[in-house]
DNA sequence: GTGGTCTAGACCACT
DNA sequence: GTGGTCTAGACCACC
């Protein structure tokens, strides 16, 4: 599973991106060790020192920490976590909205059409 | 103001997106006149034959037609363009779905948020 | 002049120490714009990268802010310029204080000391 | 727990200053013997010839004086050890008066910072 | 083996 | 010429 990586913003921001979405998600549990750098540069198919750049802005953040010479682990604190979750959910809502106004839809036209999809796939 | 264009798509799929934006939020009204191949292209920052792809492709829709020595000219059906505006914004949807359940929101989570999104606005 | 870098912390740390010095003591004045990142890496004998890096940091703390295409200018809040320095001069104090406690000071000691010290400056 | 040691002075020199420090502080006592230079070579990390050469310095300086046979031993002459410690004191003092002088703090202003540095503390 | 740091050299967008 | 980003490759301290 190679990752999707575009050229409009720099890689290391779509790494942060990344891991941040693995962590809010659950893919990794709050407390648990991290792959290493090498590791996780491979996966992604960029250069370590690039990934290096994207967990430490994460450790800026304190969602990550480093434990010098046995690797990198999640935070145990649960509650910044949902803050960041909730955080990136803002963020897509409101990318949602400003593509939805490109295409000429208003904010409760936009409510409208979502609450509509939602109640077609209940009867699937 | 260069077109914001990904190198994980094809370019000419990427310009087709932003001019069926354009046609469908009313930028370019049912009926008008396009500009020049060469306009738009040098506008993206793309090579003309790309754009050309592009428009040509927009032409088997039947969202544009040419005019042979007049220019390119959108569709005065405005039912298509309804049609089409609803099926983006059917694709907008969907991919914000996605992009929610990565983070591990179901769909009746976001769309509670998202509910309250549009009512916390509402109250500024 | 070369500036002096040790072996014992990080380059990039010293380098961040040294600009702040040089912002705070008033050789940089607020709003001024910085020399760029290449001709301050050849006067400090560091790689272009690393002085980045430093750079970098500082912009997060908001003491400089980079104008993309025209350089690094220090900001202009001389509160905060005042607050860092002041920030600055308790860490140099606290060093100070540890050094003379590991000579065998207490801290009412040093204090006396230091005051001789000053008055004996003024008979000069 | 390895010496903290510099590349900016002689390594030797700073072995000087941290033995100095240690027998002015009283972690070694006036009279009492020290480790050998293998063992104290060992504990800085250094090679068994720069703590020699460290070490007959300080023999020179009087601080230390070597029994043939038995060892180094502390000199027990505890003003020359008095007189050592209030240089070093000196030496600190200047050092530290130099930093605030780099941040743009006068002696005075030095003096009343550090003044309301001390009663802070006794608050605590 | 781990994370951390540094260098050298390159390319990009912007103006 | 500016800042920003990326790669490749190296060395270090720690355990």
């Amino acid at each position: 599973m190679p990752w999707p990586l575009n050229s409009d913003r720099p890689i290391y921001a779509q790494l942060i991106e990344h891991i941040q979405t693995d962590i809010v998600s659950g893919k990794y549990q709050a407390g648990e060790k991290l792959p290493s750098v090498r590791e996780l540069a491979a996966d992604a198919g960029v250069n370590p020192n690039t990934m290096q750049k994207a967990l430490s802005e994460l450790e800026r953040n304190n969602l990550v920490h480093s434990q010098r010479t046995s690797g990198r682990f999640i935070t145990e604190d649960v509650t910044m976590i949902q803050d960041i979750k909730n955080q990136l959910a803002r963020e897509q809502i409101s990318e949602f909205f400003t593509h939805m106004k490109q295409l000429g839809f208003q904010e409760k036209e936009t409510l409208q059409l979502i609450t509509e999809s939602v109640k077609e796939e209940d009867h699937e």
